[in-house]
DNA sequence: CTTGTATTTTCGTCAGCACTAAATTATCTC
DNA sequence: GAGATAATTTAGTGCTGACGAAAATACAAG
């Protein structure tokens, strides 16, 4: 008999996460890396379930020492949480990596399918993929690719949205989540590694024009929102051409 | 129209199925084609599970046509069941080939990890494994791979425990269920494709020796009954000799 | 034909995860 | 500060898949 003095022992169950768990835990980590407050609507959207079914699962993953529940205010991950949460998302990215290098997945087809290989993995699974891949830093995406250790590159990077007329810009990273956007910015030549210029900004939430390689092209905000770029500086250009 | 007369209409949820679903219509399969029945304490211990757990899940598969079901007699797959199992099947034998040739896995490493993600794999992801690495039509252990029609060759070979003294015989298959006695062969070099020769068989159940290659080993019946093989037929050398 | 034994099924539970509908609490606005 | 509104939690359910204990059935042996 447990005596019912220590009511909230955080014991965990230690044995290993269940897709679920580890969905939910990818979530909030996503959700704190871009600084939104993790409530129970933006998990239930991010996950496409009920607010309400949140609520039952957060309880149970507090319970279990993974995250800290503050009622009607949200949820962080504790170290083992975030641990926990950077696992899967290494499993992710290295597995859609190598769907691309080595399988011939196109970029658009690889989310889905780490979305379920991710939890059935083991970890020596993805540390051969890894290699057989040459140790990626990035997924097909740009998206960093935790070590094994849990250590990411969390650098921030401006939206392409966000840039003025007339910079000049290495793309990043481009969101993942929509396939046909993927498709579109593949053939626009929208892809991390690459190069955009901003020929021009229509105000108001107008389009945007690029030279992408030799071409121009025009797109809406909301495209522009899903590319990270990192701007050349372009007020110091001698440093540039130093930096060569 | 339903008019409710038709009660046990089978249908099925038709959705993709679940993991333990796809493990017991493995099981199933692999009874049947051993030609054990496949009654539920069979069952039970194939799958590691209690027997009346097996009786609730096989209503269910029941219900959704996948198997039929007699009270008290036992289970037997239906087409549709059939077809679902060689799918899983061919997913398995398919990773466990692509883990050995492609990632540098080991013989006995590979059937835990293939287990996982056979219920996560894609049938496109599991083609492609295939394609990568040549069509393979058997897995590391020699067992045969379905096709992805569902065919698949169920040659029936016999034991090497069955083998008269001065047999020669080629090793087909071998049992991948223990990791341990796969490393033991490993070092017999009892392997798909090598060949035996039984020097000598003690009686009543006593050791085997075999020949192979040039080293002389002595294994127990209880290792030899999990190692299948094709004899060479003995009693015609001109043939062995013409047929080269 | 009856009885004993082994197998199979039923029954009652439980944990994980999801849902809807109905409270409850926080927060924003007047 | 009092509502109104939005977010959150509780309450009640359902389904899958497992368990042990107890009852039902099959089958073999006498």
């Amino acid at each position: 008999m447990k005596t019912a003095a220590a009511p909230a022992a955080p014991r965990g169950p230690a044995g290993p996460l269940t897709a679920p768990v580890e969905d939910y835990l990818k979530a909030i980590y996503e959700l704190e890396r871009v600084g939104e407050p993790a409530g129970t609507t933006a998990l239930a959207q991010a996950l496409g379930v009920a607010p309400a079914s949140v609520t039952g699962m957060v309880r149970r993953l507090a319970r279990q020492g993974l995250l800290t529940h503050e009622r009607y205010r949200g949820v962080r991950l504790t170290p083992r949480g975030r641990r926990a949460a950077l696992r899967t998302i290494r499993r992710h990215r290295v597995i859609e990596a190598y769907l691309v290098r080595a399988l011939g997945y196109r970029w658009d087809e690889v989310d889905a399918e780490a979305e379920r290989l991710e939890h059935a993995a083991s970890d020596g699974f993805v540390d051969r993929m890894a290699e057989a891949i040459g140790e990626p830093t990035t997924d097909p995406h740009g998206a960093p690719i935790p070590s094994r250790e849990g250590a990411v590159d969390e650098a921030r990077y401006r939206s392409l949205a966000d840039l003025e007329a007339g910079a000049t810009a290495d793309v990043m990273r481009v969101s993942d989540e929509d396939a046909s956007l993927l498709r579109y910015l593949d053939d626009l030549a929208i892809r991390p590694g690459g190069t955009v210029r901003v020929v021009d900004r229509a105000p108001f939430g107008g389009p945007i024009t690029l030279a992408i390689g030799r071409a121009t092209r025009v797109v809406g905000p909301a495209l522009a929102a899903r590319v990270l770029v990192r701007p050349r500086d372009a007020r110091r250009p001698h440093a540039g051409l130093r930096a060569r």
